[in-house]
DNA sequence: CGCATTTGACCAGT
DNA sequence: ACTGGTCAAATGCG
């Protein structure tokens, strides 16, 4: 029940930053933009009420989940679930507690992944994650081995992924996550740790744009706690950490991020996809198109184009 | 001793 | 029946 509660603030307290950032964004663009990500935190409080009041009734009344009564209603299922059986949204919750000799029952996850990343050589992440099994797949020689982060049961934390590798010669490993970090990771910013972010990136900016000339949105969400102030000014400002160029076939952007000049993005303004530099990689996922920039400074980029809503995150 | 990893069994989805 | 995701006891390690 702890656990299901602090869960639960941390995401309400993610959705306060998002929408204290939309009131300060009078836009429509940052508007749609913000919206689902809004609501899926809603979603998240509500399951977390929805556990702890699950397991509240568990303690009181039975010690068996089938015998537990379901006082409250799930809008957003047609059913009206009186068991873990039968309500989706009760993961975590219902293992514990639905045992059968000793041997915990779970809800295989059914989402697609986040995103995923192929990677020369193993890399930290400046992630903690528990190893909690592998296993031999058919299309592979390879096993797969299954990360969940280390936050999971103290913070709830429901960011997991996991690798395999993919290819001998030269060396090549795709790891998948699934879900983000909602933990406080607080050993990300110390030295030893910024060796890492030279060569790895999903570190706690999300960077989030259109291609509207005059309309930057700076910062979207954080992956991490600490609050990121990067501010990206009119480009006609001498002083601006961002410079837009346009030609005929793109916008492109530079970002100047504390110490040094990148690239960050090619848009292309006909709304197709973006037009990337060399050493870009493209991976597609559940029609997101995400961009891996192999940039040699400071930070490795991915970024991810949405082309419903013209925009393009960037993860870094 | 306390923690993470290993490993075979269990389980859900197809 | 098969595959792969997860569990948890056994094991490893600092």
């Amino acid at each position: 029940m702890e656990q299901e509660l602090l869960r639960g603030r941390d995401v309400a307290n993610q959705l306060l930053q998002l929408l204290v950032h939309r009131s300060n964004n009078n836009d429509e663009q940052g508007l749609t933009l913000i919206l689902p990500l809004a609501e899926d935190l809603v979603h998240q409080v509500l399951r977390s009420f929805t556990n702890t009041i699950l397991l509240l009734n568990i303690s009181n009344n039975s010690n068996n989940i089938d015998d537990a009564i379901f006082p409250i209603k799930d809008l957003s299922s047609s059913s009206s679930p009186s068991s873990c059986q039968k309500h989706e949204d009760l993961d975590e919750a219902c293992k514990s507690f639905h045992t059968n000799n000793g041997r915990g029952r779970y809800k295989r996850k059914t989402t697609a992944p986040t995103w995923e990343k192929d990677n020369p050589i193993l890399l930290e992440d400046g992630h903690a994650w528990r190893k909690y099994g592998q296993k031999k797949t058919m299309n592979s020689k390879y096993l797969r081995n299954y990360y969940r982060c280390s936050h999971k049961h103290d913070e709830g934390c429901p960011a997991m992924k996991h690798v395999q590798r993919i290819q001998e010669n030269p060396p090549l490993y795709r790891t998948t996550y699934y879900g983000h970090h909602t933990c406080k990771n607080t050993n990300y910013y110390n030295n030893e740790e910024s060796i890492i972010l030279e060569h790895e990136s999903k570190s706690s900016m999300f960077l989030s744009f259109n291609n509207n000339n005059n309309n930057i949105i700076p910062i979207l969400r954080s992956t991490k706690q600490e609050a990121v102030e990067l501010v990206i000014h009119d480009h006609h400002d001498d002083h601006s950490v961002a410079t837009h160029h346009q030609s005929q076939l793109y916008d492109h952007y530079e970002v100047d991020l504390e110490y040094s000049r990148h690239n960050v993005a090619m848009l292309s303004s006909s709304s197709s996809s973006p037009s990337c530099t060399d050493d870009t990689t493209v991976h597609q996922f559940d029609n997101i198109y995400y961009y891996d920039f192999g940039w040699d400074l400071d930070f490795d980029g991915l970024a991810c184009f949405d082309h419903h809503q013209d925009q393009i995150t960037m993860i870094m």
